[in-house]
DNA sequence: ATCCGGATCGCCT
DNA sequence: GGCGATCCGGATG
């Protein structure tokens, strides 16, 4: 007869062919389950000056207002108006004074949580990334940490709310990373909730932060 | 109006 | 491993 139900966590990521965009219902999931299955998949971004993109190889799930460590425990701001928005956008915050840091935002409207990009493998224009970081000496440290990858994608807070399937910031499907080579492990930088493991890496892979 | 801390990076020892 | 850069958001007065 007909086959029992399949698990719920693998539906829409890992059977969306590669190369095309994650549709806006792959984020409408458990954060954790989105930060997971992040993991392969392609961060695109195009500006006038071209196309750079990279392998996702480290992310942080930020699970909401009950999450310390998350902006959306701040509450509904003007900062976080996109935090709180649709499943699917791009989240963009500057840190430090200096630099941006990326998130694809995940569950439905009013929920408040997204995913971190920490770390990218570099696939197309490598040499735009470059010119972008002129005094980066070794290759690895041209997108080994969340402010890195959005200087050599051109991630700017113009980005902040666009939608992830369409340009100029997409995410693409790649190929499927098997749960032997992910680790997990608590997330970095931060002093709330410092024990929850929901940092989630590519085993061995040299652009992990 | 002012203060403080931050999901970081790069350079220093 | 430590620290300075440099600015914004949120909290407090």
């Amino acid at each position: 007869m007909t086959g029992s139900a399949a698990p719920r966590a693998r539906r829409s990521g890992t059977r969306t062919p590669p190369g095309t965009p994650l549709p806006r219902k792959f984020y409408d999931r458990d954060t954790a389950i989105v930060s997971r299955e992040l993991l392969g998949a392609v961060l695109e971004c195009r500006t006038p000056e071209g196309v750079a993109s990279g392998r996702i190889v480290e992310t942080e799930a930020y699970m909401g207002p009950h999450d310390p460590a998350c902006h959306a425990a701040a509450g509904l701001t003007a900062r976080t108006k996109h935090l709180f928005g649709p499943p699917g956008v791009a989240y963009v915050y500057f840190i430090y004074g200096m630099y941006w840091c990326f998130n694809a935002v995940t569950r439905e409207v009013g929920h408040g949580s997204a995913v971190l990009v920490r770390a990218l493998e570099p696939l197309d224009g490598e040499d735009l990334m470059r010119e972008r970081r002129p005094k980066v000496k070794r290759r690895v440290d041209l997108t080994n940490g969340p402010g890195k990858l959005c200087l050599a994608l051109g991630i700017v807070g113009a980005h902040n709310g666009g939608w992830l399937d369409e340009p100029p910031v997409r995410i693409l499907a790649g190929e499927p990373v098997a749960d032997a080579d992910v680790v997990v492990t608590p997330r970095i930088g931060i002093t709330q909730a410092a024990d929850w493991p929901l940092r989630f890496f590519v085993d061995g892979n040299p652009f992990v932060s």
